[in-house]
DNA sequence: TTTATTTATTAATCTAGATTAATAAATAAA
DNA sequence: TTTATTTATTAATCTAGATTAATAAATAAA
């Protein structure tokens, strides 16, 4: 992962519960180290909906990769789910200092783990039922139902609340 | 794009339509550049239903990023869908040279551009319609309808052939 | 060419998940 | 506490897209 890189970059900044790090249309978009707590990053589509894109807890960054790379407009909004500690990473410092053989490799390895991520859930999206991907989703986050809200794993697997409730309850009947 | 980096590393080799470059399984996959034709990558689900994960025309790059990085069996078969000329580049080279700042920069660049195609094609999934994911993909692939049978864009979109049809006949109908 | 195979279309039926609505449970605010 | 707000559950109804099947059109093979 990128910690190694970021965990020292000092400028931790404390986020209460429901605060919004950044919204959709701004530039210059940084990059968000969580230490401690829980962030989502989303979008709002044209009626509205939100749709969850990531949850970042301990030791994962969120960020706009691609709108980094191309100082566009970024679509995603990121909010603290959880009270937290964030290590806010100006995307700068990142492309511009010199890089060593390691650091590269570092930054390579992460990028590619978070391609293979969404390789993952593209695939899932257009192959697998959602209560598959709900199970999937359990295997993979084991610890964030205790953490996040049902309406909020919904709006992750793409699903309407009502539709997980039901799942939920399938499940647990045929034990 | 890569195309810096791969367009003369030599190793052309010419495939005909409908072979197989690359399957699911196998260690150690390549990148392949396209010079000229056209690829696909797809995966198979339990239910042996065909997947396409991507396609590549010329001037792109196909490569399971991921198992490159963490050295795994790729989930991809690639398989060429026009007789087409394709640069191999083993992933050793491109991890293990020495990297100088204008190429790191070239590479971060496509991998976030690559990024930012899978968030938008995630998105997509989990918020629009197939008639909606068809328009996306005709404004950003034009020319791919008349090279491509029907079916695999489909596959792309994540429907069967029939619904693609009937998506396309109301799309006419209502001129 | 003729024949076989693959692809696209259309229609009927089915089903997973959306929508709407009402109620209960949990959480936050006063 | 009490009250207001948010979240989860359940049920009824609806709809986008899947499935099945039959036919036509296009492409490949003999």
């Amino acid at each position: 992962m990128f910690d190694e890189i970021f965990k020292n970059t000092g400028k931790t900044k404390s986020f209460s519960k429901g605060a919004i790090l950044q919204s959709a249309g701004q530039k210059l978009s940084k990059a968000y180290y969580v230490k401690k707590g829980l962030l989502k990053s989303y979008i709002i589509d044209e009626k509205g909906k939100e749709h969850i894109f990531m949850f970042a807890s301990e030791g994962w960054i969120v960020s706009d990769i691609e709108s980094q790379a191309f100082k566009n407009e970024t679509v995603f909004f990121i909010e603290a789910i959880e009270n937290s500690q964030v290590v806010i990473v100006e995307v700068g410092e990142f492309s511009q200092s010199e890089k060593n053989q390691k650091e590269f490799n570092l930054i390579l390895e992460a990028l590619a783990k978070r391609i293979g991520v969404m390789q993952r859930r593209i695939l899932s999206l257009m192959s697998a039922s959602a209560k598959e991907r709900y199970e999937y989703f359990l295997q993979t986050y084991p610890e964030l139902p205790n953490r996040v809200p049902q309406k909020m794993i919904a709006s992750y697997l793409g699903i309407t609340p009502e539709a997980l409730s039901t799942i939920r309850n399938k499940i647990t009947k045929r034990h």
